[in-house]
RNA sequence: GCGCGCGUAGCUCAAUUGGAUAGAGCACCUGACUACGGAUCAGGAGGUUGGGGGUUCGACUCCCUCCGCGCGUACCA
């Protein structure tokens, strides 16, 4: 396999490959990997293989021996300085050190309009389920991480060539949505609300009392009863538990004419469906999050489609019977707790739904690839829904394999007490005035830091920098943790924040307002002149080599399914960006032709961390 | 009970998936042509990677065991 890329680490990995070939002979393992990476320390090189200690093993031979031979094969003319003696170190490292004539051309060659980036030979199709709100609810932060994370992920395919497509799993189906129904239209009913004017919030004190109103108290009459509390509680907890069971069976009437398609109750659920949906739109542009109107798969799309799929793995045999539900047994596939696909009532539940969704996924939209952004306490329930969608051939692909089925798990958002994070009364922080707070508080900051900027301008970077230090610290450490919340943290201008990224691209840009007042040189004409990289600083190389990382990044980043890898990444870009720029005057360069080449070194950092940015979900300006 | 996840510097987090002397940021200390945006940079200090055992050339990473925390464990989604 030959490449043609421009990655020093296809590049190495393909003369590597032949000199193992080379050397080892039938020894070979027919798909040697050489395991370059870039190098673990810089003082060790600029790239390194640690093939030979793995092979050293296989082989029961020493490794050094092995590396020797495998340098000795070595070819690698016009990318790294030839082997010497520092070349082979350790158990059996091997070290490279790119040629210094060799940093330009391969630079030169990332900059493309796709910085390095090349198309996919196969496209794939990836469906990402990602914010999956409630109707009648509003978005809090548990919604930010699946809408955030997700919309991550699927930038990051669609950077790398693949086809996208994005699934809302909006929770709008079912009992509880039928008891929000029916206590919304006894409201409109009595006129305590007007359904013209109602709003998200109105839905979600409606849905909290529906809740309360369907939960007869059983074990308060019980205890009322058993302690003797006297008459008048008896009594009250009486009507409460009548009531109750009377609002719960109204929700259940409800709930049958939701699914026999009853004319009135359908318009009051699409009402409810219609002010959620649009309250989460617009929270979704304002996170810079492509969660499109068209992307909203609900439960209720899978309505008609539950009973052909219980049906279909009955008639298999794959569902049995157990105390009177319908489950699949997964033991086969490790897993102890079958999968519960329908109720002893009749009733289905959200696995089966799941199944559906895989089903539709994989059968309709095409999927090579299924990725869940959902919270990590629906591990089991994933493990078993995607063994179970296995087991009935869901997830078959025409050509016969399996779609990969993928639960991108993420922890529970913290409060500073380090418990879930809620209001001091225990309430949902309401999503929205999350947002409103981290915007002020970056536009204080800015304030106070960049007076000069017109009031309108000092207001979109606010918005900007508030939502951008919110998603960097919702996508900087590994999902699956749980993470603090801390708007002190994430707002801080320097360390690790999306503020401080922002700000390295704004330097940049800063420099390029100046070029063009100084010397008439703008960016477009960096672009079209493409003036030599010179590269003679360390701090020059030391950047050179994190841009080149760039491509292999956003490639680990989508198979691992893990954001904070390119947050690292662009962190690190800009922490080299910033010791060259201290280090290595541009506009003040000794002589034009080294005020060129680090224009372009400026131009080409700016590009690919402006493109990391925009991949990552954060949201560059000119200034702040 | 069983299962899953987590435990790394005072704090918040990394570690190319088994590689070299475990790295960053905050906070702390010392410095930087009086600043191409100092919202920066250079340096210092800070560690028995929860404890113990094992596997091997090599372990934060894999296996066993114990401790602590969180979550989940069939008719809610």
């Amino acid at each position: 396999m030959t490449s043609t890329s421009h990655d020093p680490v296809q590049l190495l990995r393909d003369r590597f490959i032949s000199a193992m070939r080379a050397a080892l002979g039938p020894d070979c393992p027919p798909d040697p990997d050489p395991l370059i990476g870039p190098a673990r320390n810089p003082k060790f090189g600029d790239y390194q293989s640690n093939a030979a200690m793995p092979l050293g093993k296989a082989l029961g031979r020493p490794p050094r021996e092995i590396a020797q031979q495998i340098v000795d094969h070595l070819d690698l003319a016009g990318i790294a300085l030839p082997p010497d003696d520092s070349t082979i170190a350790g158990p059996g490292f091997i070290n490279i050190r790119l040629a210094p004539d060799a940093y330009a051309g391969l630079l030169d060659a990332l900059d493309t309009p796709d910085l390095g980036v090349e198309k996919p030979a196969a496209p794939e199709t990836i469906v990402v389920d990602l914010c999956g709100v409630n109707l009648a609810k509003q978005m809090h932060v548990g919604h930010l991480r699946a809408t955030v994370i997700g919309d991550a992920l699927a930038r990051i395919f669609e950077r790398l060539g693949h086809r996208v497509i994005r699934q809302n799993h909006v929770g709008d189906w079912g009992l509880p949505i039928a008891m929000v129904t029916a206590h919304v239209a006894d409201l409109a009913r009595r006129g305590t609300i007007d359904l013209d004017k109602l709003t998200l919030d109105d839905l979600d004190t409606a849905y909290r009392a529906a809740q309360r109103d369907c939960s007869p108290d059983r074990r308060g009459l019980e205890a009322v009863r058993r302690y003797d509390l006297g008459p008048k509680a008896e009594a009250e907890l009486e009507e409460q538990v009548a009531g109750a069971e009377e609002a719960l069976e109204r929700a259940k009437q409800t709930l049958i004419r939701l699914q026999s398609h009853d004319g009135a109750t359908v318009a009051m659920w699409q009402r409810i469906a219609d002010v959620t949906m649009s309250a989460c739109h617009a929270i979704c542009r304002r996170l810079h999050a492509n969660v499109p109107p068209e992307s909203a798969a609900g439960e209720s799309t899978y309505r008609d489609e539950l009973a052909g799929v219980v049906d279909d793995l009955v008639n298999r045999g794959l569902a049995v019977e157990s105390d009177g539900a319908l489950v699949i047994d997964l033991k086969d596939a490790g897993i102890a707790e079958p999968l519960l696909i329908r109720k002893s009532d009749g009733g289905f539940l959200y696995a089966t739904t799941d199944l559906a969704g895989i089903r539709r996924r994989v059968q309709k939209l095409g999927a090579d690839r299924c990725v869940y952004a959902v919270d990590a306490r629906q591990g089991l329930h994933f493990k078993q829904a995607f063994a179970g969608a296995i087991k009935a051939g869901y997830a078959r692909k025409p050509d016969g394999s399996d779609a990969r089925l993928e639960h991108a798990a993420f922890g529970t958002v913290l409060g500073e007490d380090n418990k879930p994070f809620k209001t001091r009364s225990g309430e949902n922080v309401k999503l929205s005035d999350l947002l409103d707070e981290a915007v002020v508080r970056a536009g204080e900051q800015i304030k106070e830091k960049n007076p000069d900027l017109p009031a309108d301008e000092q207001r979109k970077v606010a918005e900007a920098v508030g939502i951008s230090a919110i998603k960097y610290a919702d996508l900087s450490s590994d999902r699956v943790r749980d993470y603090v919340f801390s708007f002190d943290r994430m707002l801080m201008f320097e360390g690790d924040t999306g503020p401080y990224l922002l700000y390295a691209l704004v330097r940049i840009r800063s420099i390029f307002r100046n070029a063009a007042e100084q010397f008439g040189v703008t960016e477009s004409d960096i672009d079209a002149r493409r003036p030599g990289f010179a590269l003679d600083a360390p701090e020059e190389r030391a950047l050179a080599l994190a841009l080149l990382q760039y491509p292999g990044v956003l490639e680990s980043t989508a198979e691992a399914l893990e954001p904070h890898r390119l947050c690292t990444y662009l962190r690190t870009l800009a922490e080299e960006f910033s010791r060259f720029f201290q280090q290595c005057p541009v506009l003040k360069a000794p002589d034009e032709a080294t005020r060129g080449a680090r224009l372009r070194l400026c131009r080409l950092t700016g590009k690919v961390l402006g493109d990391g940015l925009t991949t990552l979900g954060l949201i560059p300006v000119e200034r702040m």
